[in-house]
RNA sequence: GCCCAUAUAGCUCAGUCGGUAGAGCACUUCCUUGGUAAGGAAGAGGUCACCGGUUCAAAUCCGGUUAUGGGCUCCA
C-alpha cells in the first residue's frame, strides 16, 4: 500500500506498486500527457519507474529544468538512432546534455556534410513521429560489453569496460536502436517535437588530443516549438553584439593576415583602452601599488631559471642578436622579481606591490585564436605582491574586494569564480601546495563567495583563483586571477631580511584584475553591445549644424567642451540633420547636440540621446555639468 | 596543433553549365541649406586571399599555403 506524497504536500494511497505514469494519470489526464519523468525521493526516474514503497514524488514535465534536460538527453539518443539508421557503419560514442542542447560524438569513415546534417534532422523528425516507446533494461557489465562488441560498437564496449566489474548497467531501447545510458528518458520519441541540429565539429575521443578525432554533431532541443524559436532568435540577437562585428562598425580595431592574433587599435578603440588604463592607474595608486616597466625581451637563461622555458618554450617567441638568445616575455613576473632584487629588502618593505601594464607575447595554437578574446600579443594589468606567509590571507582578501568593485564600475556583477588546484606537471613541495591551496580556499569562504573547484587546473608554480565573465554567446572567458607562488621567488633568488635578521624568501602573489586589456575590452563591447557608458565612449557628444550658418557656433561649442576635457566632435557637413542623427546614433555616440538658428541665438544646444530621447534645449554649461557627472571615473577603491 | 567550413570593391553580399566581374551602402564631384534615424544626380573603385596544376580559356574545376569562422585540445 504505497503512500505517495506530492510536492504540494498532498498524499495519495495506492493499493499496490504504481508507476510514475499511473500517479500522473490519477491526478489528471493533462498531467499524464505532459509527464516526461518523475522525481522519486529526490531521484530522477523514467515515467515507467515502479514505486512499491511510501515515497515523495514530483511529476517532471517540459516546464521543469529537469524535464528540459530529459528532453535534450532523449533528443541526443534520437540523433544517434537517426545516424545509425542512415549510416549503419557509423559507431556511437557519447551523447551528453550541454547548455541549451546536446551533442553526440560519432566515429565514421568520412566527415559528415551540411547535407548529411539536413538528412539526419529529417530522419529524426520521422523517427519522432513514429513515436517509438523508449524502454529501459538492465544487464550485467560483462554481458553488456559482449553485447556492444557483438553489434560492432567498439567505443561503447570500451566505455562499459571501464565501469567497475560486477555492476549492472542500464540500456535504453527505441525501435531497433539500443544505447548505454543511465537515463531517465522520455516515455516515447513522439514527445520530442522541438529540436534542431546546429553544427558539425571535430572532437577527440575521450577529450585527449592524442586520440582519434570523432565527429560531433551539436543540436538544441526545447519543450515546444515556441521555445526553440525564441532560442534561435536570441542567438541572432547575440550575433549582433559580437565584438568583432562591432569593432568594425565602430572603427575600434582590426586584424590582418600579417599579424595573426595581434590587434591594430584604431583611434576610437585606443581611446577606450586609454580610459580603462587611466582608470586602473587610479585604482593602483589608491591601493598601494608601484607602477613599473620591464624589458620586452630577456635572455633565455632567465626563462630557464624561472621554469617557463621547460614548460612553455614551444609557445614562446624567440629572437637572437650578437650570439645571445632572447625570449619575448610571455609573462611579467621574472622582470618584477629583478626589480625586487635590486637593493636589500626588509620585512618592513613588505607587502611590496609591483604593477605593470605588461605587454606579453605568447605563440598560442593557431586554432585557439578568437578575436580580442584569445590573442598572441596582449597587455595584462599585471601585478606581483611580495609578502610574508602571514600576509597572504589579507592580500588575497583585499584583492577580491577590489576586483569586485572594479568589475561593478564596468557594469559586471555576474562573475564566475573558480579555484584551481595542483596540476600533474608542477614544481614545489607537497606541503607548500597544501598551505597555498588552503589559503586561497579560506579567503573565498571568508567572503562567502560561491566558487567552482577545478582540481588539477592550477598553474605549474601554484594554485589560483580565477574570475571569469561571459561573452554574447555565453562562452566563459577568464579575466581576473590571483595566483600563489611559493616557487619562483626562490628560483630567481628573491629574499628579504626578517625581524630576526635572517634572510627569508618572500611569497609572491601574481594577480590581474582585468586580465588582458584586449580580452576585457572584447567582453566590454559585447556586454554593452557597443553602447559604452559615457565615461568610456570614444566620442561622448557630437555637435551637429543644421545649415552652414551654424558651423562657427557648432565648432565653438565642440571646442569649448573639448577644452573642458570631454571628447566632443563637430559634424559640420552639408547634410540633413536626419542623416547626421542616424549616423551618430548608429555609432552609439551618447549625446547628439543639434544646433540650428534657435540654439545660436540662445547660445544653447538641443540635446538628443543615442536612445532617441529628446532632452530639449540647454545651455553649454548645463550640458557640460551633465557630461561631467557621467564622465567621472567611477568610484572603485574610494 | 586537430576536424569541418569559408575567403569576390572599404562594408554586406550576388555571380547558373569554365568564356576577361555585379548590386546596395560607403567614397569623390556637383546640385540641394534642409529642425531630430537614409535629399538628388553623376563618377571613381576589384591581380576574385596567395602559390601551383588541368584547360584554347579558371572567381568558377583540382592540389597546396595563409588567414578567418565554428568546435576539440591547449592556455604560464
Amino acid at each position: 500500500m504505497p503512500e505517495i506524497t506530492l510536492p504540494d504536500g498532498s498524499r495519495r494511497q495506492f493499493p499496490g506498486p504504481v508507476t510514475v505514469q499511473d500517479v500522473a494519470a490519477s491526478i489528471g489526464a493533462g498531467l499524464a500527457k505532459a509527464a516526461l519523468a518523475g522525481r522519486v525521493d529526490g531521484r530522477l526516474v523514467d515515467t515507467s519507474f515502479e514505486i512499491d514503497h511510501d515515497a515523495s514524488l514530483a511529476i517532471v514535465t517540459g516546464r521543469d529544468e529537469d524535464g528540459l534536460e530529459v528532453i535534450r538527453h532523449s533528443t541526443a539518443h534520437l540523433l544517434a538512432q537517426a545516424v545509425k539508421s542512415l549510416f549503419p557503419t557509423a559507431q556511437v560514442t557519447i551523447g551528453p546534455v550541454v547548455e541549451s542542447g546536446f551533442y553526440y560524438d560519432f566515429s565514421f569513415e568520412r566527415p559528415f556534410t551540411p547535407d548529411d546534417l539536413a538528412a539526419i534532422e529529417k530522419k529524426m523528425t520521422e523517427l519522432a513521429e513514429r513515436d517509438f516507446t523508449v524502454s529501459r533494461s538492465v544487464m550485467p557489465r560483462d554481458e553488456a560489453v559482449e553485447y556492444f562488441k557483438g553489434i560492432g560498437e567498439a567505443y561503447k564496449a570500451e566505455i562499459i569496460a571501464s565501469i567497475p566489474q560486477g555492476e549492472h548497467i542500464s540500456l535504453y531501447k527505441q525501435g531497433d536502436f539500443v544505447d548505454l545510458c543511465r537515463g531517465p528518458h522520455v516515455p516515447s520519441t513522439g514527445r520530442l517535437k522541438a529540436f534542431k541540429l546546429m553544427k558539425i565539429a571535430g572532437a577527440y575521443w575521450r577529450g585527449d588530443s592524442r586520440n582519434e578525432m570523432l565527429q560531433r554533431i551539436y543540436g538544441t532541443a526545447w519543450a515546444d516549438p515556441k521555445a526553440l524559436k525564441d532560442y534561435l532568435h536570441k542567438l541572432e540577437e547575440a550575433e549582433k553584439r559580437d565584438h568583432r562585428k562591432i569593432g568594425r562598425q565602430l572603427d575600434l580595431f582590426h586584424f590582418q593576415e600579417e599579424a595573426p592574433g595581434m590587434v591594430f587599435w584604431h583611434e576610437k578603440g585606443w581611446t577606450i583602452w586609454q580610459q580603462i588604463e587611466q582608470y586602473m592607474r587610479g585604482v593602483l595608486r589608491r591601493h598601494g601599488y608601484q607602477e613599473v616597466r620591464c624589458p620586452l625581451i630577456l635572455d633565455t637563461a632567465l626563462w630557464r631559471r624561472s621554469g617557463h622555458w621547460d614548460n612553455f618554450k614551444e609557445n614562446m617567441f624567440t629572437t637572437e642578436s650578437e650570439s645571445r638568445d632572447y625570449a619575448v616575455k610571455p609573462m611579467n613576473c621574472p622582470g618584477h622579481v629583478q626589480i625586487f632584487n635590486q637593493g636589500i629588502k626588509s620585512y618592513r618593505d613588505l607587502p611590496l606591490r609591483l604593477a605593470e601594464f605588461g605587454s606579453c607575447h605568447r605563440n598560442e595554437p593557431s586554432g585557439s585564436l578568437h578575436g580580442l578574446m584569445r590573442v598572441r600579443a596582449f597587455v595584462q594589468d599585471d601585478a606581483h605582491i611580495f609578502c610574508t606567509e602571514d600576509q597572504i590571507q589579507g592580500e588575497v582578501s583585499d584583492f577580491i574586494d577590489l576586483l569586485r568593485r572594479v568589475y561593478a564600475d564596468f557594469g559586471f556583477t555576474d562573475i564566475l569564480v573558480k579555484l584551481s588546484t595542483r596540476p600533474a606537471k608542477r614544481v614545489g613541495a607537497e606541503a607548500v601546495w597544501d598551505r597555498a591551496e588552503a589559503a586561497l580556499e579560506q579567503a573565498l569562504r571568508d567572503k562567502g563567495l560561491e566558487f567552482q573547484l577545478q582540481p588539477g587546473e592550477g598553474a605549474f608554480y601554484g594554485p589560483k583563483i580565477e574570475f571569469s565573465l561571459r561573452d554574447c554567446l555565453d562562452r566563459v572567458w577568464q579575466c581576473g586571477t590571483i595566483q600563489l607562488d611559493f616557487s619562483m621567488p626562490e628560483r630567481l633568488g628573491a629574499e628579504y631580511v626578517a625581524e630576526d635578521n635572517a634572510r627569508r624568501v618572500p611569497v609572491m602573489l601574481h594577480r590581474a584584475i582585468l586580465g588582458s586589456m584586449e580580452r576585457f575590452i572584447g567582453i566590454l563591447i559585447e556586454h554593452h553591445a557597443g553602447q559604452f557608458p559615457t565615461w568610456l565612449a570614444p566620442v561622448q557628444a557630437v555637435t551637429m549644424s543644421i545649415t552652414d550658418r551654424q558651423a562657427a557656433y557648432a565648432r565653438e561649442v565642440a571646442e569649448s567642451l573639448e577644452n573642458q576635457g570631454f571628447r566632443v566632435a563637430p559634424d559640420l557637413r552639408n547634410e540633413k540633420i536626419g542623416l547626421k542623427i542616424r549616423e551618430h546614433t548608429l555609432q552609439r555616440v551618447p549625446y547628439l547636440l543639434v544646433i540650428g538658428e534657435r540654439e545660436v541665438e540662445n547660445r544653447s544646444v538641443a540635446v538628443r540621446t543615442r536612445k532617441g530621447d529628446d532632452l530639449g534645449a540647454m545651455s553649454i554649461t548645463e550640458f557640460a555639468a551633465r557630461l561631467r557627472q557621467e564622465s567621472v571615473r567611477l568610484g572603485s577603491g574610494e
